[in-house]
DNA sequence: CGGGGGTTTGAGTCCGTTCAAAATACGTGG
DNA sequence: CCACGTATTTTGAACGGACTCAAACCCCCG
């Protein structure tokens, strides 16, 4: 499982620009270092789970990690994907209960864990983190409410050519002549599970948007000729 | 439009056990009571929309209202429903940017606003009252991470019973021996936008659910001869 | 009594699912 | 570094749930 060794420094923090929220709060770093708990995990490992307790949050400083939920039967979906620059587990932080969300890494991660005692003396030290905090929630909400109308009202080769398009800057390897080229940590099956959908049906759309010139899949490498094209097709329903 | 009129005190609240966050703030009321502004809306009035500058949050004192969201296409979905327990905007109001939401109220309603600046003023008062509305938004954000995982697992036929269950309490008149009944203050229409489909899967699905003698629908009121059977039912895929 | 919105019913179609098999990529050990 | 076994991905065919469009129906209100 996770590869547990000395944790980080606050203060030697390998992200460069820290959080946010981080930034602000220098000064309670303190309380941080005593306790924390710095986790490598590889490829497909689970960071925490639902139902699991929260004690604590989770500061992502490397990697990408997909947060799900998964109902009685083992289906799951992913309702976004976290990378170095999110912060985990606030929400259940702060409604005081077990996680509700299930955290996966799609790739290599490391991730610091800190424990609720230390969120609260930062919290304490800095009382305006608490919003800072608070935003993040509130634009989680706003996202899963956009998802949930977009999954309610799109096809599956809409809702797909919207990730791609929301993801085009995250992902962006390289901008040659032949268009803008993504490279995604994402599986077939994990792309089904961001638009609510079945592998077999992700791997027909992108057929489709292949012979449509709007997405090229090559293993986990994405051509896509004309970005400014996904906008437009987001929108269309029929295929023409 | 909506009834205006001069505005209620906040220390004669019509609701008697006031707000959550109320209960223990009353030595702020009085920035509330100067600039609060009651309104009374009709069934199918617009609260606040999408888009609209949010300038404070909402108290729900009486009736029931639909929060929703739409696309640019029109197509709507009731993300939840609000009723005399609920306060309105958090989220829109702690983000400081616009509704990304629609309240429009489902029966008459009486409905006070808070500007910003009371809020403002009851929060540095008393600054637990900002983890309190913090766990609203949490708890909404937990509710949609469930639906939007609900929406994608299963049928309208299950997504209906568990609507029915869901609310089960809530809208409950009587418990005569024919079973409970449902007084809705929901149309066909609004529950289609509820279950994420269209009125005329949903009228099917009410014909569906009579002849199973799960739930009948006579009007706006529902009458559910065995309450325990809805948890079951809504996890049947299969009619058989 | 005559609209008119909401609801129901019907028929046909489509998108996405399901199940199954073939093809391809991938990791692992020799 | 290659060969093999496993997992993932693709393809195919058939089915089914929900949508669309359209018409009939019904109830409420004026």
């Amino acid at each position: 499982m996770a590869n547990h060794f000395p944790a980080d420094s606050c203060f030697t923090c390998p992200k460069a620009d820290r959080f946010d929220w981080c930034r602000h709060s220098l000064s309670g770093l303190t309380a941080f270092d005593t306790n924390k708990n710095t986790k490598l995990h590889a490829r497909k490992e689970t960071i925490f789970q639902e139902g699991e307790p929260c004690d604590g949050i989770y500061c992502v400083q490397s990697g990408e990690i997909a947060i799900g939920k998964s109902d009685r039967d083992g289906n799951m979906v992913i309702l976004r994907i976290a990378d170095s620059s999110s912060t985990l587990g606030l929400s259940s932080f702060f409604a005081e209960r077990e996680h509700t969300t299930t955290a996966i890494a799609l790739t290599p991660t490391r991730v610091c864990h800190v424990p609720r005692s230390a969120v609260e003396i930062l919290i304490a030290r800095n009382p305006k983190l608490a919003y800072s905090f608070f935003k993040h929630v509130v634009a989680e909400l706003d996202e899963m409410e956009g998802l949930y109308l977009a999954n309610a009202t799109t096809t599956v080769r809409q809702r797909l050519i919207h990730l791609l398009d929301s993801v085009k800057d995250r992902y962006a390897t390289s901008n040659p002549n032949t268009g803008v080229v993504l490279k995604l940590p994402l599986s077939r099956c994990d792309l089904a599970s961001m638009v609510a959908t079945r592998p077999e049906t992700i791997s027909r759309t992108i057929q489709q948007l292949r012979s449509e010139g709007i997405a090229d899949f090559r293993e986990k490498f994405v051509t896509i000729p004309d970005v400014a094209r996904l906008a437009v097709e987001a929108r269309r329903t029929r295929t023409a």
